[in-house]
DNA sequence: CCCAAGTATTAGGCAGACCTAATACTGGAA
DNA sequence: TTCCAGTATTAGGTCTGCCTAATACTTGGG
């Protein structure tokens, strides 16, 4: 079912416009009408009449020409779906052999239509894992979510050995041309080389070297091998 | 995604509706508007007003006061929606732990939200099965159903042996009550007793007796052990 | 053969969720 | 400080899908 608010079931579109301002704003920042219609590709009064209904519903504060901001029971809802949606990757690419790039399309239905019972019992399949096929940590059932600390590969020393532990997951383009150069979550590379003024990276993982943009090596996140 | 028709993505409701209007027609005879206001729990004016659309659509023709029939593209759908569900059911009982009554609820959800990939992964992930828990055919994904022949445990005589295929999944409390007696597809039972004007049959399973109603023998569909 | 009961449809409304066009605000540059 | 560009909101419209109330069929019994 979806998330209820006193009782009242959320619809879909709710539920995808409380994820989308949960995304945009990481630290409570306000988000922007035009950046959720962005996001959602809508157009901008479309988003403002959903805010007012949302901020009825007691789910986020506007301040017009300001801003919207996600209220606790907001967040929560949001953070409810960030889980279905990464346990739902993460079944679908353990058991029914989804690759990593193609899973999101699938799980961004699902998520809308799954009972807590059923995402629960996905969890326990799992053995109750905390990050999903891309690395993005999945916040628990009472909504706790722990981001862990990792940096750009872009960004770390040559001759240093990391662990790559996240992936964006917006380009399953990207993500295609990732996985076959080996670079996922869990894999440890050595940096070789990086060539100045945003020059492309040399990492070598496995004995093998990959020469990869600077654009590329942004999104792959890493953390020293032992942390975790 | 949902069912298209030249394209066009039909909505969960028109999806229901379909799935509705086959199960109130089974040898292709027209349903009527108040079955299926019945069926789906909405209004009779609601469900002209639906007719109509599909009818437009060329997923069904209505003759008005007369009833409503599925055209091939209509049928074509409900099958998909039927195979989806049944599919779904046997997946979350056999991979998720769902017991038969509880699984018809979030199928029911889940059938508008899972891709044909995803159908056919389960499928594949099960062995292809013919049947759902319950015993119903799953229509392969051309369209095709075969009905087995099956008699109600009502109708088979004193001493007989036979082997359950099917049992109506319409009330999840009858069905936790024939899982408790342990009569369920693909258990062999032999009648040893019926009482006349429609009094209780005594069936014996492993060696154990059950009195069982009339009505309740009606809904569980037997056939002779061998054939399959 | 006519009428009442039952069934079906039309009329008219409402809420959700979207759109385009028009208007209102905000903030920075001149 | 005024104006303009960009951003946001309001106005007004559409479609889906539901509702209730009113009207129109159909049919069997008297």
């Amino acid at each position: 079912m979806h998330a209820t608010v006193d009782g009242e079931t959320l619809t879909r579109s709710s539920e995808d416009y409380l994820k989308a301002i949960y995304r945009l704003s990481p630290e409570g920042r306000p988000a922007s009408t035009s950046d959720i219609a962005h996001l959602l590709e809508l157009s901008p009064p479309s988003v403002s009449g959903m805010v007012k209904r949302l901020s009825e519903l007691g789910l986020l504060e506007h301040v017009p020409y300001k801003g919207v901001q996600l209220t606790g029971a907001g967040r929560r809802v949001a953070l409810r779906m960030v889980r279905r949606h990464r346990l739902i990757e993460a079944y679908l690419v353990q058991f029914l052999g989804y690759s990593w790039d193609t899973v999101h399309v699938e799980a961004e239905r699902l998520e809308h239509a799954v009972s807590d019972t059923l995402v629960e019992r996905m969890s326990a399949a799992l053995g109750h894992p905390s990050v999903d096929p891309h690395g993005d940590p999945i916040p628990d059932a009472d909504g706790s979510i722990r981001e862990l600390a990792s940096r750009a590969l872009a960004d770390i020393s040559v001759g240093q050995t990391v662990e790559i532990r996240r992936v964006d997951d917006s380009d399953p383009e990207r993500l295609r041309y990732l996985a076959a150069l080996g670079l996922m979550p869990g894999v440890v590379v050595t940096l070789r080389d990086r060539q100045p003024f945003g020059g492309p990276v040399t990492v070598e993982t496995a004995g093998v070297p990959h020469v990869i943009g600077a654009e590329l090596a942004q999104v792959v996140l890493c953390a020293p091998e032992e942390a975790r």
